[in-house]
DNA sequence: TGTACATCAGTGAACGCGCGTTCACTGATGTAC
DNA sequence: TGTACATCAGTGAACGCGCGTTCACTGATGTAC
């Protein structure tokens, strides 16, 4: 039902009301239940949906990085990609941010089919996969491999909380995108 | 209205629901508009309240530590004492913790009067004064210090959203600990 | 080629619910003269 | 010392609202024989 993402984008997951999406769709009330067992699969959907959009995103700006000769600032520019890829979806569609993460988040299971973007790998699978080339290149030492994908989205998710609903809100595209820079350089480093 | 902050504690923010608040009160429904302007207004004295008892938490964690002679060593202290803290407040008042938040913060302004500790500073004052003491004690270059709070702010909540609402809520206590240490380590080495 | 039947998206009407909020009013308490 | 008056927390009844969900039903489409 693209209704419902179009009520996500704007609004995030409250604004997702069965009997609004059905309006939109110019459907009676209850013609939804045809599509979705309840409004808690609705929003379910509609949060894959928007995982799977973010994924797309990260893809895209890691696609967007040079070729380098050195394979460690390859790594090092994928790893950056990864968390600006998910700071700039968060800004410019801070509604289905919002929603996909409304919403109970299996890391290993059901995350995987729907929430995937065009490489197949979810967000959370993105991220694993820059930090095992930091690793390979031996920028990350391997004992610090453990649990990093933890710290590096922690960081990531709190900066885009903060810019959307948080005290940072009222900064402009440019000063958000400056301190994205910040925190992504200090993840590097402190990782 | 203390009922009103037992219904955030257990529920979050959207458990604060102006006629439970009054029932739990044994009051008639429109009493509540003798107090607070509207359902609106009752939501943010709670977050207010929220944010004072985060700040009373950061307070206790700081006060804990204990006293070196080097000054280098307690600015770090320190500053792992306000990361732990609000780490620990946000894990055993998660919704609390969601309604402090729930609300749009102003950093200087309204923030102050209610929302402070028993040292009359709140979160994000105790943040900046470990900050700056970082940089007093010559650990913290004073050209990474501008932005800094946001840096360390961002990790501290991403963690904690994650651990209450996000893929990392199954964790128990102890693992989610041992993650907090290891983003505390993340963020005093990266800043 | 025609008939019987299953499938399935959508219909129309209704349900109970709990919410936030408004109205005019009451009754106790403190204060001024 | 007594009376008049303001203040203020709380009352009782009612409002409109929009929600999610259930019920029995319809009508078009495809498929089997």
């Amino acid at each position: 039902m693209t209704s419902a993402i179009e009520l996500a984008r704007k609004g995030g997951p409250e604004a997702v009301v069965l009997r609004e999406v059905t309006r939109r769709a110019d459907v009676a009330p209850n013609a939804a239940y045809r599509h979705f067992a309840d409004r808690q699969a609705l929003v379910q959907a509609v949060s894959e949906a928007a995982m799977s959009l973010l994924a797309t995103t990260m893809e895209a700006e890691e696609a967007a990085i040079p070729v380098y000769e050195d394979s460690a600032a390859t790594a090092r520019a994928r790893l950056r990609a990864v968390g600006t890829g998910y700071l700039r979806f968060a800004q410019t569609e801070p509604g289905l941010f919002q929603t996909a993460f409304s919403v109970p988040i299996d890391l290993q299971l059901a995350a995987s089919a729907a929430s995937a973007g065009e490489s197949g790998l979810t967000p959370f699978q993105l991220l694993s996969s820059a930090l095992d080339e930091l690793v390979a290149a031996n920028i990350l030492p391997a004992e610090r491999r453990v649990g990093a994908e933890f710290l590096a989205w922690s960081a990531v998710h709190g900066l885009a909380m903060l810019c959307i609903a948080g005290p940072l809100r009222m900064l402009d595209q440019e000063q958000k995108q400056s301190v994205g820079n910040l925190l992504v350089n200090m993840v590097e480093r402190g990782l």
